[in-house]
DNA sequence: TTGACAGATGGGCGCGCTCCCACGAGTCTT
DNA sequence: AAGACTCGTGGGAGCGCGCCCATCTGTCAA
């Protein structure tokens, strides 16, 4: 409302005296340039308040400087908010320091999902992080075909090709179950996470790991699927119980699960952790707060996000290959062991 | 990596058998294009796969479709996750519905804060949503001096001249309060929030109103500030105690504070509600699982980020004027009163 | 002195799109 | 039958920028 439009590159060339290029080349600092040029353009510049039109140089570079953030909103419900709040922090913090700008995508149903790939295709973004992957998800397969560069969490099975930061899922299980082990507990359950997710199935192979190194049989009977929400994990205490009253230990595959079979545990009178041991899996505030605190194994969350981020501007800016990480996990032990 | 470039506009018309423009057209829904070039130009497009370049797009449209929703990292940290994933899941929803990106700035300084309106000033998005403002933020006036149609959450103060979503912050607090003292409670403390922000002053005094309504006085000795964390809560809970050993209720304007209060007091093995009520301010999933189970004032946080995308699209997209809602408040009574 | 060369500079062009406006064909009115 | 109008249509211009390349200036060696 001040009248005069916003200063475009030609506007501070004229006031330097100077060609559009000088002020290009100033302003991308580039060093072929006079001091005396570059001077006279800066104080042109900071006159007029000028900051370049990054849509205008988007279209040119076809470089965005921005990247998306892919979330199931399915999955940010629930209580799982610190996972992601924390993951957000992390990509964040490492994009500002790019000045790359975060595009948070929060995709409700399978449409949304497809419609993603279509927003992807109008080069809003240069490249993608995806959290929460299935193994069937078409998504990433989409992504890579377009080329755009993507950074999984996670992973979608052993044998992925995409980028991705993981964390060890099955170490800090086998950590967790050998830990129930080492306080002589025999008859340890647990309570996956969904199957068709990698994370779900490494954090169960841990639990067989710890296991088969004890010499101790790891029982079918002893496993229950949950789906990493509290109700679901409440549900698999109690068919658990249901199928094996006499187990001593239970190894949920997630905090917030662990919330729920603590208060399945509570409720059928067992005691935590003098009947039943539990151990969760994140370390998020959550296991601070239970009631007893919960033994959990942490998981880096603000690092992996980090981790995702940095990776991805590598590649993006300087044609970095693939890179797979995991990130190391670690028993974190209180009072509900 | 397929080797032929990404189709345009003059790809689709070529393909079509029309011009540019009758593409663009069809792809912006006007409605002066023959049935025949409609379905000739659609043809085109699917056969091309073709998605509009938006940055060409927003270069010569001047709008490109993206909001910034600004949070300032301290406030999201400590467990106050809940109400800013609740808030960007209102908001994402709402900016779905318009097509809109959602870009989010975590800001975790006054530098960074600074070097945002600079960002901002680059016309990489529309609008601005903006959350936890204090008092004396200058950034508001700058987005609007820039020209720059924003929205708050929460205002600034009473006067607030910018558009604004907020709860009723002062009746909620008047609820809450009025439930304690319609309990018999006459020793009421508040664990206000920062003073500099409005939403505390607002609770603040929705405390005192309701001690004016019942003719009971409000004592200035049973008003600590806190920080809205909950080791502000527990420290502002302990200096309550050592100036009023007597009280006997307790209004944190949190939950999270209400969630340290809790903790102070059995810490000195007061009962609650035995010999101390305690309601808290949200109503985030942290209420119910309290022990006890907290009496708290909803504030319908994804409603109010919905309503502020809303607001913000009908000004960036509609021209619309101004606009500054409050949303209800509503009592949760629990097992803590 | 002259040619070769490196450094500094700026204009033209095009990125992909929307919008203005001119134009042609058909319809209606008088 | 001719003007007035509507409807469809498409080419040109320009959004603000980066990059190619031609141009210009000054320096140095022969």
């Amino acid at each position: 409302m001040t009248g005069n439009r916003r200063p475009t590159i030609k506007t501070v060339a004229a006031r330097a005296g100077v060609g559009r290029t000088t002020v290009s080349r100033v302003v991308n600092g580039s060093d072929l340039v006079s001091a005396d040029a570059r001077a006279r353009v800066l104080a042109a510049i900071k006159e007029l308040n000028y900051v370049p039109n990054s849509v205008a140089r988007g279209l040119v570079t076809n470089r965005t400087n921005a990247v998306a953030l892919v979330i199931p909103e399915s999955e940010s419900r629930l209580g799982s908010e610190p996972f992601f709040a924390a993951l957000i922090r992390g990509v964040s913090g490492a994009l500002a320091e790019s000045r790359t700008q975060l595009q948070l995508m929060l995709v409700r149903d399978q449409a949304e999902r497809d419609q993603l790939t279509e927003s992807v295709a109008t080069r809003r973004v240069d490249g993608v992080l995806l959290v929460s992957v299935r193994s069937e998800d078409r998504l990433p397969g989409m992504l890579q075909e377009m080329g755009l560069p993507t950074v999984l969490a996670g992973r979608r099975d052993a044998g992925e090709r995409l980028s991705y930061v993981n964390s060890d899922n099955a170490g800090g299980a086998t950590a967790a179950v050998r830990h129930l082990l080492g306080g002589g507990r025999r008859r340890i359950a647990t309570v996956s996470g969904p199957l068709d997710m990698d994370v779900g199935r490494s954090r169960l192979a841990g639990w067989r790991t710890a296991h088969e190194e004890a010499g101790v049989p790891a029982e079918e009977l002893l496993l229950e699927a949950g789906d990493f929400t509290e109700e679901g994990g409440r549900r698999a205490m109690r068919l658990l119980l249901e199928r094996a009253p006499d187990l001593d230990a239970v190894f949920a595959a997630s905090d917030l699960m662990a919330v729920g079979a603590l208060a399945e545990l509570r409720r059928q009178g067992r005691q935590v952790p003098g009947d039943v041991a539990v151990v969760g899996f994140e370390d998020s505030v959550l296991a601070r707060h239970t009631d007893p605190p919960l033994t959990t194994v942490r998981q880096p969350v603000e690092e992996l996000g980090r981790t995702m981020a940095r990776i991805l501007t590598d590649i993006t800016q300087h044609g970095a290959p693939r890179q797979q990480l995991t990130l190391p996990t670690e028993l974190v032990v209180r009072e509900s062991t």
